[in-house]
DNA sequence: TCGTTAGCGTAACGATCATTATTAAATTCC
DNA sequence: GGAATTTAATAATGATCGTTACGCTAACGA
């Protein structure tokens, strides 16, 4: 009995969660996840709760509809592939949408309001300034011998930025600092083979 | 001439980095500054002008009294030494403060206002809930002979779910797909040595 | 000692935040 | 068809945000 609902609640939640995955978390203010939604104030909070409640759902269903293939990579049959299937399939999540890039998870603690993108693009300039020099001590490294003529300083510094990048996110998800020091030693080492020839190279495809 | 200010401007300078550090840029308020530097508000103002004005004084101190490790890194001898402090450096400082883990910049556009801890907490669990069944897909490896037995689960997936991330932050600073499959071929490949033999057990002092 | 200048501190500004009372409209049951 | 009940939509809630008038106090030059 009672009147019906007159919007989709599933197109609802979708569009909730490319804001979300945009401005994250804070970011994301409620005029803003109406206006998306095409939706009134009190029709969202009838439908889902409070904010937070909503983000859990937009998170439920990114996990599901987006990171599916994560479950897939378990699957596979070498811990390679399975790793090499989720950081391809990564790089392809987080670049294809160009309005929302990067990972929900970390956006929705990393991205934020509008008024706050100067800022951001401070933090972005500052990343890419430090990747500019690591690059640069990689192309005297070649330069110097002390690099192979075929490696590449711009992927090289990437990932050693990419592995920064991830330590920090780590630290603050409560790592310690012996296993950030796993880590950075698993990035310096060679990946683990049964065979001591370790002879990939690897394609995305 | 005038009345000479009664505060150390230094060190209220200091306290705003530390709290930035914490809560990130939108997630400390004016209050939560002021409180930190024991000033009144308009005194703030005066000192370092509005409050992005502020995060930038506090990001460039950060980079000269905290990051002096890179410019101290890229004068090492080799391009692995130079990586290697980095990274080793880099979980140092990430973990030292236990009230302010991770990195400032990271956490500038990371962490956030107290009211969104929860949201924090469920993504943070949500990250170690896909970094645990990464590992337990590589312990399966380990006993099926897929990895050797000398290999270790937990750092490999603490590595790969670092690069996740490291990702995620690169694809919010603009990185093309291209960049990021270059980087996930190179977490995925040994790192590129003049000799051929890698064996590489380096010590982080 | 007096006028000028600048920092201090209270208190307020307008804007925006997430959230909800409240009233009107629509649908189902009796 | 009337009562019950759910949704829609307007508009307001109290709180907090960053920012700033404004009056008071202290220190300097004359």
């Amino acid at each position: 009995m009672g009147r019906r609902r007159e919007f989709d609640v599933e197109k609802a939640l979708d569009a909730a969660l490319c804001v979300f995955w945009r401005k994250g978390y804070e970011g994301a203010s409620y005029t803003d996840l109406t206006e998306a939604a095409g939706v009134e104030r009190p029709a969202l909070y009838s439908a889902f709760g409070n904010k937070e409640a909503l983000f859990r759902r937009a998170l439920a269903r990114y996990y599901e509809r987006y990171l599916d293939f994560i479950p897939e990579a378990l699957e596979l049959p070498t811990a390679r592939k399975a790793a090499e299937h989720i950081l391809y399939r990564s790089a392809e999540l987080n670049t294809q949408y160009p309005d929302h890039t990067g990972c929900l998870g970390i956006n929705g603690v990393l991205a934020g309001s509008d008024e706050a993108e100067p800022v951001r693009q401070t933090l972005i300039e500052a990343r890419a300034i430090g990747e500019a020099q690591l690059r640069e001590r990689f192309e005297r490294a070649i330069a110097e011998g002390d690099l192979p003529n075929n490696a590449k300083p711009d992927a090289l510094a990437a990932f050693v930025m990419a592995v920064l990048h991830g330590m920090a996110v780590q630290a603050k998800a409560g790592f310690s600092r012996d296993m950030l020091e796993a880590v950075a030693e698993q990035a310096l080492s060679t990946w683990p083979t049964r065979s001591s020839t370790h002879s990939w190279k690897s394609s995305p495809g």
